[in-house]
DNA sequence: GCCGTCAAAATTTTCGAAAATACGCTTGGT
DNA sequence: ACCAAGCGTATTTTCGAAAATTTTGACGGC
């Protein structure tokens, strides 16, 4: 048995591994649509018609199917029965559910991780928060850009903290939600109209983990996930009344 | 819009809604191959050659696939990429780390449930469980016999206890959980070697669940996951013994 | 005798077109 | 003028075969 592919966000394959990657069309096509509907770029209730969608990315039908499939799976995509695939609509209720498991799996994870966590762990932490941090320092507060440089080692620096956690079913679901948040915030940073405040939060939260501060990391990690939604919402609100709620 | 496909088990789609049903080729294919996989007639580890497995079913390659890629992000199928399928491997770890969370998402769910439930909820466990104490009161106690019966009312039975809660995301999850833990119940009762002893947990869950009392519903809810999954662990290592190790 | 290489066979993955279904529009009736 | 039914079009779903990849087995060199 050699490589079981994950159900979700494997971090990211690196683009070579030894002998030159094995990749498959619909694989591509379901990281491909999944970029495109968490950076925004697919708004939420858009219909996937499959002509259209199929001539963008390049396959046959029953490829894009697969990879629609996954996407179902994983709540970015909503399909009607025979009546085709749109991306998956949002919500206010829908976020804060999304967060209310979120403020319970990721400090599962966390203590988790903590406890278990060994000497490259720690290493990796303190890699990502690097990167993370020389991008969020720089970062343009021009409002209504989606960063992919920010996004990705956001989402690879929150990935680290928990990435010692043994238990495979909670890193699963965390990744899951993490992901639908990220379309949140991603849908909400296009809406923004203010420049963003930065914060020291990532930083605190992980000198708390890398001192196994359980408590204080638990603490932060809520602090921040539920803060991070707070933003969110009012973003959505507000570009909701100019709008007249068309996402 | 009309009906949402759900991520995973809906309970059962009843074979007449209105105007005659839709059902989808991979939808069914879908059905019958988490069916066979949950009552155990498929083995962990098995490989699912697809000319084989399309005949067995009687469809095409790319419904078939579609049907198993759903699978896979249940994690009830495995995929290794470019070398196909598989039924998903099983461990007392993973069994362990399902149960871990489980009781975290269980309770979670049944509390909310105890707090939202109106009457046509209470309605629906009484009646869920009428059905399933009779089966359960007659079930032959000859072992190695999975009850198609019994499983379907007892899944009946634990969605009615937290129907009522209403969080989307916990629901789902918990479903996906519940649905691997039966996958190795069942599998522990193919091999089980003692009749069953039966037990009073559900009736007393219901009554603490019914009478509203959400810290005696907790209690016997982490009770009867831990319980089950020891016993099934018992089980399976003693069948260990003698497959050396095969499922 | 063992290892690496190459080709045949088995298997999975992908395609492009056919079948099935839903949608919209016109038409005919009241 | 309004509704229903029927028909053509748009769209999704399914199929069966072609293409790509892995596995197997045999051969020849070391």
């Amino acid at each position: 048995m050699t490589s079981i592919e994950t159900v979700s966000a494997d971090g990211e394959n690196k683009p070579e591994n030894g002998a030159g990657t094995k990749s498959t069309v619909a694989g591509d096509a379901y990281r491909k649509l999944r970029a495109l509907i968490l950076q925004g770029a697919l708004l939420p209730g858009q219909k996937l018609k499959f002509e259209a969608t199929q001539q963008e990315l390049g396959l046959s039908a029953s490829s894009l199917r697969e990879a629609l499939t996954r996407l179902v799976s994983e709540g970015l995509v909503a399909s009607a029965q025979r009546r085709g695939f749109s991306v998956a609509p949002v919500s206010i209720e829908e976020l804060e559910d999304i967060t209310r498991l979120r403020n319970i799996l990721e400090p599962l994870a966390l203590r988790d991780a903590i406890e278990h966590g060994d000497d490259a762990w720690e290493a990796q932490i303190l890699a990502t928060y690097h990167r993370f941090s020389k991008i969020d320092a720089v970062q343009g507060d021009a409002p209504g850009i989606v960063d992919e440089q920010w996004s990705h080692w956001h989402r690879a620096f929150h990935e680290a903290l928990v990435a010692a956690c043994p238990s495979r079913k909670t890193m699963q679901f965390r990744s899951v939600l993490f992901e639908q948040s990220e379309r949140y915030r991603a849908l909400s940073v296009a809406r923004r109209t203010q420049p963003r405040k930065k914060s020291d939060e990532h930083r605190r939260l992980m000198e708390a983990v890398l001192s196994r501060d359980g408590d204080a990391a638990e603490a932060l990690m809520i602090r921040h996930v539920t803060m991070t939604t707070e933003f969110v919402i009012q973003a959505l609100a507000a570009a909701q009344q100019d709008d007249g709620g068309r996402i």
